[in-house]
DNA sequence: TAAGATTTGTTCGTATGTATC
DNA sequence: GGATACATACGAACAAATCTT
């Protein structure tokens, strides 16, 4: 009987992946700060009795995670490295790149989230931040006159929200929000989306920023919800028009 | 005048970085699929004019992403591979572990997601799917008799809403109220979570995971979000006894 | 069962690049 | 500019896993 045999499905792991976790456990034992220094990897060759291509995959893998950074010359080396909401967004991305998601999908989170921030944001911002928004809801006050400056103008309106994302006290729901304010520019970008410019609807969406600024700014967050309730609904029918789209890209870093 | 300086800011990314985003494009520009093999190690060396090493760290960044998956012996290799959901929530953990999350923050989540989704579900699911979650939320229909069976009943019901979240048609919003799942399963398998068993709540949530089912089962979406708005509120209560905790570990694949 | 073929996995020695002092 | 301390990259050799015969 040979109860280590393992188990098929489940490929041995590499000795490059059990390094890298046991780098990981070894920054949480220790509860390593953004920016604290890991051994060399003269250090780690000795440290975990490998060779050096092996500790030079570890880490790879764990830079491509977002965990460590690394710098060269003297009082270089690996340091731990917070994950940025950039590169999260990017793994992601990864994953929803095989999963067939439906502009319909986004909408009917947009749809509830984004009251959700739009009211807990209410009386939270500066003036600064308020004034902000409100350059950002400004641009582009005239109608769009070619499908390009469409494009621009649909862009700078996820920008807004996208913004509004990153203020949020919540990090999960500004993290989610932003999220999908990037895979609509991505496929605004990318592709061609928001073929037919349809003027009034555009006008709406505008007079909605400029309302939520409003409301924001009157710490009215039953307003902003409300409002942000009703713009979410004119995007979405603005959707509608569009056929499912399917999400079908690796998306940069 | 030169040009060509780079930001010293953006790091110069190394060449395992770089070989890794061409192998990605390369994979992406010929629209390659799960299981489709990508170029020997030997034909990389050839293809990127690079060394061994080089190729084998831009393949541990590319599986660490869980883009690839690498066998080896005769036919083995690097085959594109779907990202599961599983390691897609594993990456995201590592980005909210710098996050300072608190539990407020994942239940304003669950209050406006989880009624969606219950709303969403009903009128889906056949009998099969049906029957399982009833036997889920069948489990348990004593009150727990130690602080040790309180929290098995509780990642019980959290398994509950962790197999509702895989049932959506909306991969994104099944996703997150996944992550959340096992965001707060971890919490109660490795901290203390809900010391104080509190019987008569309990005993609510367990009546609202039963009388979700029915309504699914009636295609009563409307009751269906309603219970399921009722149980978050309830849940969310349970929570209010409990301190602001904090998400602060790594968590493991 | 065993041998051989194929492909990744791991090590080591050496050389080069890069940033600091 | 030179010395120093790091990571970066290469190439050759050997080990291990796995499929075929």
């Amino acid at each position: 009987m040979d109860g280590s045999r393992r188990d098929p499905d489940r490929p041995r792991r590499s000795r490059p992946v059990r390094v890298a976790e046991e780098i990981k456990q070894w920054v949480v034992e220790r509860d390593l700060k953004r920016g604290a220094k890991l051994p060399s990897e003269s250090e780690m060759i000795g440290l975990f009795q490998v060779s050096k291509g092996t500790v030079r995959e570890a880490m790879r893998i764990l830079e491509a995670q977002g965990l460590i950074v690394t710098r060269t010359g003297p009082g270089g080396g690996s340091f731990v490295g917070e994950v940025s909401a950039e590169r999260a967004r990017s793994l992601l991305a990864n994953y929803f790149y095989f999963q067939d998601l439906s502009l319909a999908d986004i909408y009917q989170m947009r749809r509830a989230l984004e009251p959700e921030l739009a009211a807990s944001l209410a009386g939270q911002l500066d003036k600064a931040q308020l004034d902000e928004l409100q350059a950002l809801a400004e641009r582009h006050p005239q109608p769009a006159q070619s499908p390009e400056e469409e494009k621009q103008q649909h862009v700078a309106s996820l920008e807004f929200h996208a913004r509004l994302s990153e203020l949020a006290d919540n990090r999960l729901l500004g993290f989610v929000i932003g999220f999908m304010a990037r895979i609509l520019t991505d496929l605004t970008v990318y592709r061609r989306l928001y073929e037919p410019p349809n003027v009034e609807l555009w006008q709406r969406g505008r007079r909605h920023q400029l309302d939520l600024v409003a409301a924001l700014r009157d710490g009215d967050a039953v307003r902003a919800r409300a409002v942000m309730a009703s713009h979410m609904a004119g995007a979405e029918a603005m959707m509608a028009a569009q056929e499912a789209q399917i999400m079908r890209q690796f998306m940069a870093e």
